[in-house]
RNA sequence: GCGCAGGUGGCAGAGCGGUCAAUUGCAUUAGACUGUAAAUCUAACGCCCAUGUGGCUACGGGGGUUCGAAUCCCUCCCUGCGCA
């Protein structure tokens, strides 16, 4: 029999972009408001606590769908507005704050809710993926960018064997962080895992593709309506550059190619449009690996998931 | 009606006598993922047996030249542009 003390208790929320993953968190996280949940769990709330590579930054609300504070209805959110757009944020500065988050509402005797798209930002936080304690290296990075992937694969196996057996040899930027670990470390470390002592209850929505086009179309034209290019154009005056939007991707990546007159503002709207259906596609192809995913088809189903997880652990 | 250009795989667009089931791009499908992850990268992509230096049907239709044609000739159909 387990006591209520030593229960922490964790729900995470992923699925592709557009699958409604931020309503259906607050939803959520509004169950563990009832006093029912509260007794039976012991928890007094719930916070969420965003799993999105690109929510993280300031400025950055239409074009990555950022909640707003209405949307919350009063529930935390956090790890959102949290870096510089100029700046690039990093998986391992994630994990830490992630945890650090999610230790701080264990703590509270409340229940962390992790929810979001980017499934290496989930899996880093969760299980611990154990980053080589070295920096990006943008000098190393500049010069080595110049190289083809195939000289870069071949100074890899000369410099470290085991990595370049595992690695992928014609992708240049794997390569190029590999050459930088083995610079600093002697060698790339064996992938090792340090993952979170925790009850979880992993929740993936799942919708037919041709649903999840239509909601991605549908909401693309919400996002223009409602000043996508506008805040594209306002972070370009801020000084994020044109190359910096081209790496942040999607809304930011083919906005700036519009507002640079590179392609017509049909063939933006187009292109996006497909781009991040192949987007979600990616998703689907990193969460559908994970067996512990509960998939879920709709709002309902998840709450039900949610209720049951609760009765079973308290 | 005359002149010119052109009709190629889901689309765009190369090839212009053999090495072409046909470059490439897009789209599509599947996949990878150790500090940029909305990023980065890979593979498959006419049909069939699915073992291969395999079989079949293909480059608008039909006919011809040739050992051999997507590539040359004739003819028909269609499209665009120019002149009527």
């Amino acid at each position: 029999m387990e006591r209520k003390d030593t229960v922490r208790p964790l729900i995470i929320i992923a699925g592709p972009t557009a699958s409604g993953k931020s309503e259906l968190a607050v939803e959520v996280a509004r169950l563990f408001n009832s006093a029912r949940a509260q007794k039976r769990f012991g928890a007094e709330g719930a916070e969420i606590i965003s799993a999105d590579s690109r929510q993280v930054y300031k400025g950055m609300n239409i074009g990555t769908g950022k909640i707003t504070k209405r949307e919350m209805k009063g529930v935390p959110h956090h790890l959102l507005d949290i870096a510089d757009p100029k700046r690039i944020f990093t998986v391992a500065h994630y994990q830490k704050l992630a945890r650090k988050e999610i230790a701080r509402i264990w703590k509270e005797n409340k229940v962390p809710v992790v929810c979001g798209g980017t499934g290496l930002y989930i899996r880093a936080a969760v299980d611990g993926i154990v980053f080589p304690e070295v920096r990006p290296d943008r000098a190393l990075r500049a010069r080595l960018g110049k190289v083809s992937a195939q000289e870069l694969f071949s100074y890899l196996k000369k410099k470290d064997p085991a990595r370049a057996k595992t690695i992928d040899p014609k992708n240049p930027r794997r390569l190029i962080r590999a050459l930088e670990i083995a610079e600093a470390l002697g060698k790339v470390p064996e992938l090792s895992l340090c993952p979170l002592d925790a009850d979880i209850l992993f929740l993936g929505i799942r919708k037919d593709p041709q649903e999840l086009e239509r909601r991605i179309r549908i909401r693309l034209h919400k996002r223009l309506r409602h000043g996508m290019i506008e805040e594209i154009t306002r972070l370009h005056e801020e000084g994020v550059s044109w190359k910096r939007m081209d790496d942040l991707g999607l809304e930011y990546r083919y906005g700036a190619q519009f507002l640079q007159g590179k392609i017509t503002r049909e063939a933006f709207e187009e292109t996006l449009a497909k781009e991040i259906c192949r987007y979600a596609k990616r998703q689907m192809t990193w969460f559908k690996r994970d067996f512990r995913i509960i998939w879920v088809n709709t709002n309902t189903e998840a709450i039900q998931k949610v209720e049951q997880f609760i009765k079973t652990k308290s």
